[in-house]
DNA sequence: TTGTGTTTTACGACCTCC
DNA sequence: GGAGGTCGTAAAACACAA
């Protein structure tokens, strides 16, 4: 659905550094407050393996649209906030040595190569249509086609983030889950998006972790709750019936996932460096 | 083609912190 | 009081079955 779906992937997205400094998206200023950076919080992407990078230069992309001054300027301005499928390619564009997500099993090229701009985007006839990579494909046509990719009903509307944004984001999200102000700043001018763009697409995002979350610790007692095959039972040695409990994870599921997730600890600004 | 279910943006209400 | 958090929800976008 999302890019951990690649990342979960055996294959490496991203082999080299998870946010490579020619992508114009320098790591995160702030440092973390142990001595060594903070373990992987969250297992699900365990595929996602962040290597600090060298210190990087300053900013140096060229951002294609400055720092909207006004939150809706970018979504409510005269023309779409990114080009989607734009052949232009943006300032801040894969890096020569990105490498594009190996094809998964089957033929075609990668994914990604197909999202980020190839011309096969759509998806074909004889390719499973709901892939992990649904996502990827999916705004392609969507965002590309039919003009600004953005659509007015009344009041409501809403967009759809390019893939790059998505994909953007995302690495942001698993190297934290709370962004700084500095970090949504540049990526809000990054990707072309409002600084407010940014911080509701976190909030969206945690929520869906967090509704992900609820669920498995739903099917997981869920599974604690069906009967075990006899070959299973923990017996005593005695073949005394043990009093059936739930686990200690169990009892309290919202102590339960605390203890699988370390709660994520927002880096306030002020202690940046 | 249409109906339905899911996911993705976006917002408002409310709360906490500084 | 402002900023940013969660929570709940609306509605568009999308996938898929009938």
């Amino acid at each position: 659905m999302y890019v951990g779906y690649v990342l979960d992937k055996d294959s490496p997205v991203y082999p080299g550094p998870a946010r490579p400094s020619s992508l114009g998206l320098g790591p995160p200023t702030y440092a973390p407050p142990g001595p060594a950076p903070a373990p992987p919080q969250y297992p699900d992407f365990a595929g996602y393996t962040h290597v600090e990078p060298a210190p990087a230069p300053p900013p140096t992309w060229a951002a294609p649209f400055p720092a909207p001054k006004d939150d809706w300027a970018a979504a409510y301005g005269p023309g779409p906030a990114v080009p989607a499928a734009s052949p232009a390619p943006l300032a801040f564009g894969p890096p020569p040595d990105f490498s594009p997500v190996p094809a998964p099993p089957g033929p075609g090229p990668g994914i990604l190569a197909q999202s980020l701009g190839g011309p096969g985007a759509p998806s074909s006839p004889g390719v499973q249509r709901r892939t992990p990579y649904e996502w990827m494909r999916r705004n392609v046509a969507a965002a590309g086609g039919g003009g600004s990719g953005k659509t007015r009903t009344k009041d409501k509307y809403r967009v759809v983030y390019t893939d790059h944004q998505r994909l953007e984001l995302e690495k942001e999200f698993h190297y934290s889950r709370y962004i700084t102000i500095r970090r949504k700043s540049e990526l809000a001018a990054n990707l072309g998006l409002t600084e407010r763009q940014v911080k509701i697409w976190f909030q969206n995002r945690r929520a869906k972790e967090r509704k992900v979350n609820k669920k498995k610790q739903q099917q997981q007692q869920q599974q604690q709750q069906q009967p075990m095959p006899p070959t299973q039972l923990p017996l005593p040695l005695d073949g005394t019936p043990t009093p059936s409990g739930p686990p200690l994870g169990s009892l309290c599921p919202t102590n339960a996932g605390l203890l699988g997730t370390p709660s994520p600890v927002p880096v306030k600004e002020e202690f940046l460096p």
